[in-house]
DNA sequence: GTTCGTTGCTAAATCGGGTTAGCAGGCCGC
DNA sequence: GCGGCCTGCTAACCCGATTTAGCAACGAAC
């Protein structure tokens, strides 16, 4: 099949020069070392000629690298979300040369360990410790071996890893801002989480860090959230009911839904009860999920960046592979990437707030 | 930062024999070369202290292989299908003890030149090519020298590669039996693609297939396709106007439309024109994308295997890498993966048939 | 004419395993 | 008393690139 990859050997031999001198040569070090310029020519035309590439994995034997990072991840299917986000690390570690190996561990301690075990076997240079919602994970003990960075998820227990994260407070904020700024003042309910801090999903930590910011730019401006219907999990249906369940008693004049999939089932629930969005009720979300730019009106929605955060997950992992264990400054810090607005057609003016202009 | 990884030296001084026998031990040998049995239990047991592990960098360099494939794709952050195909692909190589090397392409020819380049210099086992929507590619000459596979692409020019598609014909078929099954026999409309076969999206060889399949199905049951409305694109905004285009001029009793994005713009069409799913106007689709169980009706479609192409895919390439090289009697051999209908609420008996009942 | 310095290159070791060939010692047979 | 065989282990080489240490040849200086 294969007609056995160059080898340096080969192109030495092309060369009529030691190995020593074409290693010389085409590391550049051919000046420094005093080797002439006619067996520098020789070696980089054979070099050229037989197209010769270096062997990483013998590199990497004598230096105890790979130019790999390890993405192990709990599930890479649900939702394009995981798709961006390894986009995001597979462009920044593009840009360095280096490649990605992907690991799926379904939350499963065990398998995560082995995982991890055979990315060191393999001796990635680092470690991507990704979960595909937001929440706080119990650290492998196995991953102390090599530089490695959680990417959505904070550690349960105190660790020197550093995290990134959306920034969901700031995001919470937004979302009650967008509403504020249409001038709506009353009538806005929560869908999904709330109206207190342990109305939320299991281990959601998007949840209680969304309900904060919501709760603190409202509370700014003097509104009080009209109501809430927290949902045990955030799926189209559970959306549907609980926005249903609130339409029997209230007549909302915003809602803030707490991710684009409840958000399209809240229209389905205004729809059934013939309230028009946003004309009678304003809906804003969060997310940016592809079906937020499908639905009618287009909803507005503050994204998560997932493709920034593979990105800034990948930044930071090669920080942390440079200073490669000396001063522990920064250790265990916490980065949060911004949850930008996306401003669409599912908010109207508050019909108050057109009669103050 | 790592205390140095535990090697076979190490293990070999620890129970006091040469690493040659060490080896001989671990590798399952040591019997067939008639090392002791305490010198067995010795080392095993030196093994275990330590927690030795080979390390796989330097079986690779001996043996030239690295028991990592990689998969090389153009897109991996549209939708969720290329979740699922790595996912499948990823637990097929697990099965195995293989790792996943991660590339995408963004469709140039120069970097997936490049990216091949970078895997083989880490002497990756095999290669998948995939493509995020079925069409035909140009399979790049620097794939010669490892065992390749297809994924969700038929190749340009002949090759001796295999390919790993769904089965877009049958979907096809299947799809226009769902229909013929309820009973339909006039007022079907296809939106997406259609009439003739050459009314497809440019590059969309699901189209064309589809339709293949549609037009048989109807065509064995003395069904005629009432009209079509193709879209230069299967994007929501496209459905939508197509649909609406269509009903401006007709009453339809049922649609085909080719993907789940365009049904569910053909939703909000039929609703604008006060049309009820299933009760006036059944629909039918394709691919399952997650929005299918999301919209209300359900909608019933036939489902792309994600997950099964990328386990097919990783399949086929292990019979390739095991028989290396040896008969070619299954080269370039299409492997189609069916499609199955999932069965939701969207399609309804057709007044007629209830009628004959 | 010896020593020193410089130029220009190469032998050999290294990384961590696997593999081949072979060695030392004991026992048997003749 | 020597050859042959078996047992139980190990030395040494290989993979491909890098790196350290050092060698050969020549000219210059004293």
């Amino acid at each position: 099949m294969s007609p056995r990859r160059v080898t340096l050997a080969d192109v030495a031999k092309a060369a009529g020069v030691s190995r020593t001198t074409a290693s010389l040569v085409l590391s550049g070090r051919g000046r420094e070392l005093r080797i002439s310029q006619d067996v520098e020519q020789r070696v980089l035309k054979a070099a050229e000629e037989l197209q010769y590439r270096p062997n990483i994995v013998s590199v990497g034997l004598r230096t105890g690298t790979s130019r790999t990072i390890g993405f192990v991840s709990d599930t890479i299917a649900t939702s394009r979300l995981a798709g961006d986000m390894i986009k995001g690390a597979l462009e920044a570690a593009r840009d360095r040369g280096f490649m990605l190996f992907i690991g799926e561990t379904e939350g499963d301690a065990e398998l995560e360990s082995l995982l991890i075990q055979a990315m060191h076997d393999r001796q990635v240079d680092g470690l991507i410790l990704a979960s595909m919602f937001t929440r706080t994970i119990k650290v492998p003990k196995a991953i102390t071996a090599v530089p490695a960075v959680l990417l959505n998820a904070l550690p349960k227990q105190p660790t020197p890893l550093p995290a990134i994260l959306p920034d969901e407070v700031e995001a919470g904020r937004r979302a009650a801002r967008v509403l504020l700024d249409a001038g709506h003042r009353d009538g806005i309910y929560l869908i999904g989480a709330g109206p207190g801090l342990r109305d939320v999903p299991a281990e959601s930590l998007a949840a209680v860090e969304r309900l904060v910011g919501i709760r603190e730019a409202l509370g700014e401006a003097g509104v009080k959230v009209a109501g809430a219907r927290a949902c045990p999990d955030w799926q189209p249906e559970h959306g549907l009911a609980a926005t249903r369940d609130l339409l029997k008693t209230a007549r909302p004049r915003a809602l803030i839904c707490f991710n684009d999939r409840i958000a399209m089932a809240a229209y389905q629930a205004l729809d059934d009860f013939g309230l028009k969005v946003p004309a009678d009720v304003s809906v804003v979300s969060f997310d940016d999920h592809p079906i937020a730019s499908w639905v009618r009106p287009k909803l507005t929605t503050v994204a998560l960046p997932h493709y920034e955060l593979g990105r800034k997950a990948m930044d930071v992992l090669f920080t942390e592979i440079e200073r490669d264990g000396s001063d522990t400054e920064e250790a265990g810090q916490v980065h949060r990437v911004p949850m930008p607005v996306r401003d669409r057609e599912s908010v109207a003016p508050s019909p108050i707030a057109e009669f103050l202009d």
